[in-house]
DNA sequence: TCGGAAACTTGACATTTATCAAGTGGCAGA
DNA sequence: TCTGCCACTTGATAAATGTCAAGTTTCCGA
């Protein structure tokens, strides 16, 4: 494990905080993998053996029933997932598989578990991350509950504009994930585009424009509520 | 604060492993309120002031945006709810009000984090907690993304006789809140119980009676990882 | 006991969303 | 460069879900 990686890691909210001693002993324990793309990381149902930290790529969590597949989330560095199944012991909720090649730390869940009953700071932290985590999907099951699919997109279209400060931006998924992300078909994605035209969203191949701010933004009524992922 | 509550509250995995003086202090500043029917507990957007724990009757916890409201849980006795809005002192994403009369206890928040930040137990508990809810949302979330309104429906029917063992009970809220709660309106409930009859669910007011358990279960195709919420 | 309100049901209809099939266009590998 | 795959789009159609209005039932309080 390199030193890099090991202070990058130690940056992490997550890990700030934590006793040099134990740290370095997660540490000693952990180990780097490199993954192509579209590689199955995790599959749901299975007993977590270590925590994921995403250091460089993305990661797609996606869960499937009866045939059907929907994804839940994306991924970023440098983040961790699956931790609550990791500190419960209990089996995956979700599917995990690469994006693009990515570069993941692995940590062994029995050490993550017996190093958070022991390091007081770590298990602080963990509280934050799990509430923070807690409340991402409260907001989405309200998103997904509260608005169509319409407005889904739209209030997603602006969650992106925030994110990249630009009216003109990239998708940085793919069309087909984000439909499934936002609880659509990749048709009906197509046909929300369209619908948005009226309001001044311009779409070209990955290429999103929006044109009169105000006049999505009425349409899309954004709330803090739902929209932002940073409280 | 009578003493029969403080035990009660006591025995919640939460505070069972607590210091006693750091107990002792909660209660301290704990007061208990009975509250009649259909009054509004907390609104969401606000900033906590209390962690509530409800100690007789029932809390709906719904969501609103946009002149729409959707139900997204039941807290029943004993059990806590808004963990982590009190946690991380952020705005209630959800609002709370009485199903019935109740009897609920409130701690004030700035109390639960100052303790939180003392008592290592207490932060450990936190963190079983908050992963159990966490897993609760995403397994709502699958439902909701990946099963028809018909198959949630089945699989709300099978989860309630698995919690009643009997295939014959009665429902346990209005069907409005139902419908609410599984993402549908009181109409499309009505039907979605009409197309159950095939797989022999037979409804009589509030009283259900599944008919033939192996029919519905092989329509329903309840999941562990959807519809198990004890792991 | 008798209203009367509210929950629930039902039918007709509208809207939203999904499915299926066909076509377009871009891109990577031969 | 060509070719074939795959994502994406589009249109036609079907299915799921929501809306509106009217009726029925239930239950509570006068």
């Amino acid at each position: 494990m390199p030193e890099s990686h090991s202070k990058e890691i130690r940056n992490l909210a997550m890990f700030a905080d934590m006793e040099d001693s134990y740290f370095e002993a997660l540490m000693r324990g952990a180990y780097v993998q490199n993954f192509p793309t579209r590689i199955d990381l995790i599959t749901e149902g299975e007993t977590p053996d270590f925590l994921h930290i995403v250091i460089e790529g993305s990661v797609d969590l996606f869960s499937t029933w009866n045939g059907r597949e929907t994804s839940m989330a994306t991924v970023r560095p440098v983040s961790t997932f699956i931790l609550a199944a990791t500190i419960k012991n209990a089996p995956y909720l979700m599917s995990a598989r690469t994006l693009e090649k990515s570069r993941i730390v692995l940590l062994p869940s029995e050490d993550v578990r017996s190093i958070f009953e022991k390091d007081n700071a770590f298990a602080r932290a963990i509280v934050t991350e799990l509430s923070q985590c807690y409340r991402a999907v409260v907001k989405n099951t309200k998103d997904l509950k509260l608005r169509t699919s319409r407005e889904r997109l739209a209030n997603y279209l602006l969650r992106q504009r925030n994110r990249m400060h630009s009216d003109t931006f990239d998708l940085t998924m793919e069309k087909r994930r984000l439909a499934s992300f936002l609880g659509m078909t990749p048709e009906n994605l197509s046909r929300a585009f369209k619908g948005l035209d009226p309001y001044g969203v311009k779409v070209n191949g990955n290429q999103i424009q929006i044109t009169d701010l105000d006049d999505l933004t009425h349409f899309a009524k954004p709330s803090p509520l739902i929209d932002d992922y940073s409280s």
